[in-house]
Formats: C-alpha cells, structure tokens, sequence
DNA sequence: GAATATTTATAAAATCTTTATATAATTTAA
DNA sequence: TTAAATTATATAAAGATTTTATAAATATTC
C-alpha cells in the first residue's frame, strides 16, 4: 500500500530501532529508519515522512540541535524517545517543538496511542477526507459536494443518501438496506421514495441522464456508486 | 487582560486545584476551576475555554465519560491529569480524543510545557487573527468585524456566532452544535434563538438579504460560512 | 433606561411525500 | 427466439409538511 502513513525512527540502538520499526509495521505504518541525525536529517529533508520518532541520545549530535534543525521546516508531528526524565530535557525538547517526549524505556501501546493522537490532529487539520472521481468531489467532513469545483445544494435527505452510496463505492446497496439507512426500518417497502431521489440525485450529479455515470441501476436489487 | 489564553480546571481535589490555579496565572493564563464533572462540562459549554485540564478520578462520573462528552463538540485540547499510570488508562484516554496524559503528582514544569506545545500548534493552525473575504474583515484577536472597511456593531451573541461560524469556514456546521457552543447543552432544541440570530446578523454583514453571501443556510442542517 | 436577549407570531421558502404516468427491463408463454 | 405480459424504474408535478426568515413584543441585564 502506497498510502500507507510513513514514519521515520532515528535512533542509535539497534534494538529499539528493531522493536520500534516491527511495532509500527505491524500497526500498518511505513517504517524508514535512519541510525544518527546526519542520515535522520537527510532523509526527512529527501522524503518528509508523516511523523518522526527522534531519540535525543545520538551519537554524531546534540538532540535538541537535531530538533531545532528539522524543526526549521518540518512541521509535522516529532516524538522524543529519550533516556533523560529530568524536567530540564523534558521542557526545553517541548519548547523546541517536540510534540511529545516519551522516557525510556517506554510502553510501546502508549506510544501507538500517543502515535495516534497526533496524527489524528494533524491530519483533521490539514485535509480532511476528500472522495473524488473526474467531475464530482464530496468532502465529507465540510458535508460539501462539488461538481466541477462548483458546490452543489444538496437537500438533507439527497446528501445523506449520496454519502450513503458513497461511503460504500462500487458495491450494490439494496433498496431494502438504503430504505432502512436513510428512512428507517418501517419504509423498507417503500420503493417509490428512493426512485424519487435517485432521480434527484441524478440530475444534480450525472452529465446525461440516459447514461448515469455516477449512480448505477442494479435492475431488481438496488444501485450502486462508482 | 481579556484576551488571555482560557484554562478550564476541572478536578475535586481543591490543593490541586489551588496548585494548578496559581502556577497557570503566574504563567499569565485565565482560569476557571470546576469541582466535578458536571459543573466542567456546564462551563465548558457556556464559555469554551482554550485548552482542558482533565481529572480522571472525579466523583460525580467516570473520567473517561466525560472525556467522551466533552469530546462531541469541544475541539481544542485536553490535558489529563490523573493518578492512574497504568497503560490501560493512558491509551484509552488519548483514544478518546485527549492530547497529553500526566500522571499525578507531576512536574509543574512539564505540565507548562506540555500546555505550551499544545496551545502552539492548536493556534497557529486552526485561527489566523484576520480573516478577510471581498467585503468582510474580522480580526478575532481584537474582536473585531468590518464590512466594507468600516466597523459594524455586534452584540455578544452575534459576535459568537459569526467567529465560531468563521472559525469554521466552508464547513456546515449543525443547529445542534452552534446552540450548544454559544448558548449551552440544554439549549439543543431553540432552533428558533439561530433563526433570529442569523437574521440579525445577515442584516449587517449581506448585501442582498435575499442572496446571503456569507452565510449560507442548509436547511434541515445548519449554516456555512463561505 | 438603554442595550441586549428571549419569546411569540406569522409569512415565505424549502423539502418531503404522494400520485400519476411514461419508459425500460425482465419474465413468461407460444 | 420472439411477442406479449409483467414487473421494475424514471421523472414530473401536486399537495402536505417542515423549516426558515423576520418583525415585533416582552423580559432581562448592566
């Protein structure tokens, strides 16, 4: 998987970086690994990954310089691992723009928690999830719906059918599963409804009528976005 | 100061709150203490602070309910102060949505820091101070609003509304959520305080009351600002 | 007592439901 | 396999309901 989130561990150890990289992967992240802030600073310059793992107890470099230095460009989320707990390490590395600062040795589910924290505000932040084909472009989380860059009024009942369809791109909902989502259990047999807002739907979304694109008739079963 | 950065305090033991009060206003922050979970959430909702300092082990209710409720709406960061170290705790807390997890007794130093790093990137990404579109200009540090260069009045309520509208550009954001964010919980169902609201402040930020260029009604839903 | 907030009332607009009818797809029977 | 019969779908449009906009009256706050 190409979009796979990437991250970058740059520690000395050998065995740390081994626990963290089978951790991370095993928890479907990409794992690069660089063993000193040289090799750590080229290759978040060369390919910026989505968060770095930094261990403050490098070799070739002081800790806080090698934060600083990424941190000049680099703005995505950076944890410190660190053998240091004084309080002195702990505020300067944070004030330097550490997101984090874990003592080791460190439990590894509050690391993947604390992982996942951050890349959870950092990516809400910067986009948010977009489903886009050719000509149509729904940002779920805006509740926004643009066709040709142009925002199409959706009502309430079309948008939530829409997203419905959507959220399950290329598999068959039946009418019975779309009724129940969308009215609720009593209106499984009512059929006619969701005809009328296919059709709604339609003719805000598809180019020509005749030849749907978008919302595809699965004759007797039900329909199905692509 | 008025535009002092918020701090909302919420914990049972009053030494730790007394702690937690005079270290943050020495470090000129604002704060509100809440003795437990109830009075947090109420406050929480009446005037959303910048940033949460939660206790887990509250009387009234279990920590991690509360992190759960205040989580629905509240965006900004929370901080958990607790004296469970267990992992357990720690991962299903920062699961939940909140940002950091101190264990109890902590580093006043590190919890600075902490809410440092925290507030850092939590302000510089989500409000620049001025936002300005064709006709409109609001600087939210100075709490300010012009129209056409020149400043338009607005009550505390209609303030409110817009920045938060504002603060949130582009995204539709429900009836259910504006009302509890500026009037409070128990306010959910008063679509009708919105409606006069809005109306009030559509006649002095449009131009054409009939074609609303700013703020865009989805009816069913709640209201964009474009 | 002026400014603001909360209610109330009501007209207008938007949306949903239902009906009607044409068209398309599928099944049945010769 | 083809033609008729049946079933399923598409779409417009009318009526019903819900939602919204706005003015204006009343209450509250500072």
């Amino acid at each position: 998987m190409s979009n796979a989130i990437e991250i970058l561990v740059i520690d000395d150890e050998p065995q740390i970086r081994k626990l963290l990289t089978i951790t991370l992967q095993s928890n479907d992240y990409r794992v690069k690994e660089a063993v000193n802030a040289r090799e750590g600073l080229n290759m978040a310059a060369n390919h910026p990954p989505d968060l770095v793992l930094l261990d403050l107890g490098l070799p070739d470099e002081n800790g806080h310089l090698v934060l600083e230095k990424l941190r000049e460009w680099y703005t995505k989320p950076i944890i410190i691992l660190s053998v240091q707990s004084n309080e002195e390490d702990i505020v300067k590395a944070l004030d330097t723009g550490a997101n984090d600062y874990l003592v080791k040795p460190f439990r590894t589910g509050e690391l993947l928690a604390r992982i996942r924290s951050l890349l959870r505000s950092s990516l809400s932040e910067s986009e948010s999830p977009v489903i886009k084909s050719k000509d149509l472009e729904i940002d779920l989380s805006l509740r926004v719906v643009k066709k040709n860059n142009e925002i199409i009024k959706l009502t309430l009942t079309e948008y939530n059918l829409l997203a419905l369809l959507i959220k399950n791109e290329g598999k068959v909902l039946t009418h019975q599963y779309l009724l129940r989502a969308i009215w609720g259990p009593s209106y499984i047999n009512q059929s006619q409804y969701l005809r009328v807002y296919i059709a709604q739907l339609r003719k805000k979304i598809e180019d020509d009528l005749n030849k749907p694109q978008h919302i595809i008739t699965e004759s007797g079963i039900g329909y199905r976005f692509v």
